[in-house]
DNA sequence: AACATCATCAACCGCCATCCA
DNA sequence: GTGGATGGCGGTTGATGATGT
């Protein structure tokens, strides 16, 4: 019958976003809240479809976002999840907050899925490979199982939810607390209740990670990517200097609000600056003295800038932190 | 220094699910 | 029940930077 196209692709534009283009969907948003991404590119002056909105926010600008590479803990929880999800990228990225779809479905097809390989395990059965053990003669193929692979009878059986002591506090000089419990899982039924392995509860990380050849991506520590804002050149962040994420660039404040979903009110939290990375059940977002005051610029910045100008500056110095899972802006406006 | 190749990831495309009139 | 509108998802592409020769 013919599907319409998402949008009026004549003169829509394509290819990567401008920061003036970030900037005017930041502050739609920021403004307006989201709904209808079809009327948001009309409404925001943009020229752009709905859809490419929808993906920048939710992939690029959310403020939740984590940046960088995937920690340990993340990677073993994405290739667990994988085990036992396939290719549901969103669904995987549902339990590791702060992370999208698309981020894990790259990191998966670039690094997890070459360092399996490269361990002798089908990144897509998660069983061994055939010829696994020429492959892995320097690493006992056992010990991979153990670790890294669920027994397949427990894969076809996994009704059992295993916990991963989800109510003990958060150590910030520990892995973050993420888990298929901890996140919503209100869609047990759907997914048959995934949780974690029972590698996850009884082993160490080390233990987990023992043969899951790291040494080849630079690791990046939770406590690295919870980066206070201070200014620093040690940002872990991957962007680059040239990076187009204007919240990033704008060096925004942090601000946290209480870890209590049901209550999804914002706590613009501008103390306890040398605490910031005790994740007192907070989380931290943005944190600064002038919140407020800044989000005012952001979006009553003149627009005749050329577009980078305005968002040029140390960016490094504003570092995205870890955030809930559930967007902020979802529970804000 | 110049070129080729590889790796990464933001963005696009097309399909599917859901909602609603 | 039907079909259009919309949101969401997963696969794929292509631009860009990094690395190798």
């Amino acid at each position: 019958m013919g599907r319409q196209p998402c949008c009026d692709k004549v003169g829509l534009k394509k290819g990567p976003w401008t920061a003036e283009e970030d900037k005017k969907l930041i502050t739609f948003i920021l403004t307006n809240g989201q709904y209808c991404w079809r009327a948001v590119p009309k409404l925001a002056g943009l020229l752009r479809c709905g859809k490419s909105c929808r993906l920048r926010w939710t992939n690029y600008l959310r403020p939740d976002l984590k940046r960088g590479l995937l920690s340990e803990y993340e990677e073993k929880m994405v290739i667990d999840l994988h085990a036992q999800l396939g290719n549901r990228w969103s669904k995987i990225a549902s339990h590791l907050p702060g992370r999208t779809d698309n981020e894990i479905k790259n990191h998966w097809n670039t690094h997890i899925k070459k360092k399996l390989k490269k361990m002798g395990i089908d990144p897509i059965t998660h069983k061994p490979l055939p010829n696994a053990t020429q492959q892995t003669q320097n690493q006992p193929q056992q010990e991979q199982q153990q670790q890294l692979h669920k027994p397949p009878e427990e894969e076809q059986n996994y009704q059992q939810p295993l916990q991963v002591d989800f109510d003990t506090k958060v150590d910030p000089n520990k892995e973050p607390e993420i888990s298929v419990e901890s996140s919503n899982i209100s869609e047990a039924k759907e997914e048959e209740q995934i949780t974690a392995t029972p590698q996850f509860e009884t082993m160490e990380l080390s233990q987990l990670m023992n043969g899951f050849c790291t040494d080849e991506v630079p690791i990046i520590e939770p406590n690295e990517i919870l980066m206070p804002c201070a200014p620093s050149s040690s940002s872990t962040s991957t962007s680059s200097s040239n990076s187009t994420n204007i919240l990033e660039d704008l060096q925004l404040p942090d601000f946290e609000w209480s870890c209590d979903y049901s209550d999804s009110s914002l706590i613009i939290n501008n103390n306890n600056h040398e605490d910031k990375n005790n994740n007192n059940n907070t989380v931290t977002l943005w944190d600064d003295d002038d919140f407020i005051s800044k989000l005012n610029w952001l979006i009553n910045e003149d627009d005749d800038c050329d577009g980078n100008q305005v968002f040029d500056g140390p960016l490094t110095q504003f570092s995205r932190t870890v955030t809930d899972s559930e967007s902020w802006a979802f529970g804000l406006f």
